[in-house]
DNA sequence: TTATTATTGTCACAAATTGAGACAATAATA
DNA sequence: TATTATTGTCTCAATTTGTGACAATAATAA
């Protein structure tokens, strides 16, 4: 594979939303000697669909494999060409700026987000990058170009509609408890939740299948476990 | 302004909703010798912002300026690209395949909607294309490429969300009764809706002025005209 | 065995929202 | 002055949501 192979000016990049537990993470990449921080990213083969193209480049570039994705939004400012931040990480990696031209150029990046639950995964770094980790969306690096805008309007997009999504399918493992899909919802939402109340709605909806019960060893009642039935 | 200003592999689509009283219309250009029905469409200049090209765009294909655009999807499946069909277009125009190379590659299209109140506007062709015409979403001409695909989805979108958008703002004459408020919204929905509720409901959210009556000379209670206060 | 503790599933009642119809208040016409 | 069509508003029922109460556990401690 090499440079001539991509569509020139088109670009992805990718929020990965990750859930264990208590809060909402967001993996970042950071590049080698360069201390720039980015989401995986990349590029849309010229006989490539879009959408597989970011589904390859994610496994490529972090190790996760066929994950659920959804695109929300196409960033084309021209504010967002900084030709100097691409020329340093190409010489940082020792590629030849004549060779990667192409990559120094305007890009117009497709984004898009994906939830997983992480406790399932190891991301690990490709060649390009140093370091591929969790962070919290409250304790974020500072992320190049405009990936932080990219970030907030994942974010955005994610609360405007938690159900229709029914986002918490990838982000919890396959059985779960009704208090494990409460702290999905208030970590996406950025709220507290009242127990009695989101307990009746989110039964009603007639998603959920009832399993049998988790005995934790803890001195109390022992939950239901649940699956999604859809 | 020549083929080499533009950002290769890059378009923008419109689906622009227009309405008159009763039906949600789209507008569709029609392709000089060609039979080609397509939505308006275009490219992005290279020191261009992406949302910019759209409005630029559409002044230029259709004369509408000015007007609210929301991005919605970006398509760029391999599927859509059909080499012919831009040949054939090119040539109906007489323009040379050589110099329009570009033109003939893959595109991937960012695709937007706008909403606007189609008494107010003429739309005019533009020298590609010999007519420029709406059509009512449920008698659409057959369209080329992925278009029809495009049009469903900036309905679904549009349905997902008719309060958010605010969409009425820019279907409407500036001062409207709730009666053509209520259109409006029927037709987006496509079904009809309650009196009472949907006036109670409109006017709970504090987004409407009222203004003076309106006596259309008909033998009935004149009814109260709005105008969106936010 | 028998309290104790923490949490869960469910119910009950109030508050808020929505569905559905009734009805009086008009503008013009007959 | 009655008639007609439509509008603004009200009422009451039905549904949904907010809020707390409470009994039913699963383990632990006494």
């Amino acid at each position: 594979m090499n440079s001539s192979d991509f569509l020139t000016h088109i670009a992805y990049d990718s929020v990965i939303f990750g859930f264990s537990g208590e809060k909402l993470k967001i993996l970042i990449m950071k590049y080698h000697n360069t201390g720039f921080y980015a989401l995986p990213g990349g590029f849309v083969l010229k006989n490539e669909n879009l959408n597989d193209a970011v589904q390859r480049g994610l496994k490529e570039r972090t190790g996760l494999d066929n994950i659920y994705l959804e695109q929300f939004y196409t960033f084309g400012d021209t504010a967002r060409f900084k030709p100097e931040v691409m020329a340093t990480i190409l010489q940082s990696n020792n590629f030849s700026i004549e060779d990667y031209k192409w990559m120094t150029e305007r890009f117009i990046s497709v984004a898009y987000y994906a939830l997983i639950n992480y406790d399932h995964v190891v991301p690990t770094p490709d060649a390009l990058s140093d370091s591929c980790d969790w962070y919290a969306i409250d304790a974020l690096p500072p992320l190049m170009l405009d990936h932080l805008q990219i970030v907030q309007k994942a974010l955005q997009t994610l609360r405007d509609n938690p159900e229709r999504k029914l986002v918490s399918v990838n982000l919890l493992p396959t059985l779960f408890t009704m208090k494990e899909l409460q702290k999905v919802y208030e970590a996406i939402l950025g709220e507290k939740l009242r127990r009695t109340t989101f307990q009746r709605k989110i039964l009603s909806l007639g998603i959920l299948k009832r399993h049998e019960k988790q005995y934790s060893g803890k001195a109390h009642k022992a939950p239901f476990l649940y699956s999604f039935d859809v």
